[in-house]
DNA sequence: GGAATTCGTACCGATTCAGTCCTGTTTCAA
DNA sequence: TTGAAACAGGACTGAATCGGTACGAATTCC
């Protein structure tokens, strides 16, 4: 289904609800609530997060996470990337080398530039941009980070 | 990981195979040998591919399956659409209106315009594409499919 | 020192995936 | 007319992944 899991849904969510407030630093049933998310999942996702330096983590009694980076400079590409792996539609992209019809597969290619073409939409998108839907206007037409796609 | 399955994957390069000969009619046999694959797995695809009105079938012992439409016509939306369901990169785009904090949630708008931008890359590349990565010089950017997307 | 919080890891049930197998049904050709 | 070849439609299985939980350890602040 070319689909992101679950997991990673809910840390795109929790990151939105970060950069709304950068300034506050939110502990993990503080996200929870507010996302109305299950703690363990949420904590576990944070971890996640704090691990891939998108979050940088706060221990103690008044503990919490907050952004490693402003929004703007946190791509979704970034985030997906860190919460399930690279980016890859098809096995043979991330397995390099390992497909036995390599040789005769036309496929091979195509694939790699469509899966760069959707790489490069999702690096194109910032958190801010997620968090403020009604605020900004950005186009990523001509010019922008979708424009070159082209096969061969 | 944003993946497509391997039932997919395999799909592709099936649906590749008859599109390099439009004319010869291929049996599931024929089709595994040549695409190196195991003939239970191709055959189970080739029927599904059947069934979605991508392939004709032709039964009895001269049977075999061929393109049910001219490889420029078919779209790698639709073939993936046929083996996995409709292209949805979050479970709130396809699950309508299931989703608890849906009111609050402000990145399900944005999440909807980036599958609409996935969902438009691949209705733009052809089955005729991919099947020759030397031969065409497509595209997709100013005015092509890819264009247009944009963050409200 | 104690309380609150994150950190790491292990675990479990359910679902999905990849792949196989079997029992029809249809068609062609000898 | 009969048998072989091929598709049609399920049922089934083992393995992997996903979603979610739990618990002990480390850390920091009051």
């Amino acid at each position: 289904m070319i689909r992101i899991t679950k997991q990673t849904d809910y840390g795109i969510v929790l990151l939105t609800h970060l950069a709304a407030n950068p300034e506050h630093q939110y502990n993990a049933p503080e996200l929870a609530a507010e996302a109305r998310l299950p703690l363990p999942m949420v904590s576990k996702i944070l971890k996640l997060l704090a691990r891939e330096s998108l979050l940088v983590s706060h221990r103690g009694v008044k503990g919490g996470y907050s952004l490693a980076r402003q929004a703007e400079a946190i791509s979704m590409a970034e985030i997906i990337g860190a919460l399930e792996g690279p980016i890859a539609i098809t096995e043979c992209i991330s397995v390099e080398g390992d497909c036995s019809h390599e040789p005769l597969c036309p496929v091979r290619s195509n694939w790699r530039r469509i899966n760069q073409a959707v790489r490069t939409a999702l690096a194109g998108i910032t958190l801010a941009e997620m968090a403020h839907p009604k605020q900004k206007l950005v186009s990523l037409g001509q010019g922008g980070a979708l424009a070159g796609i082209q096969l061969q």
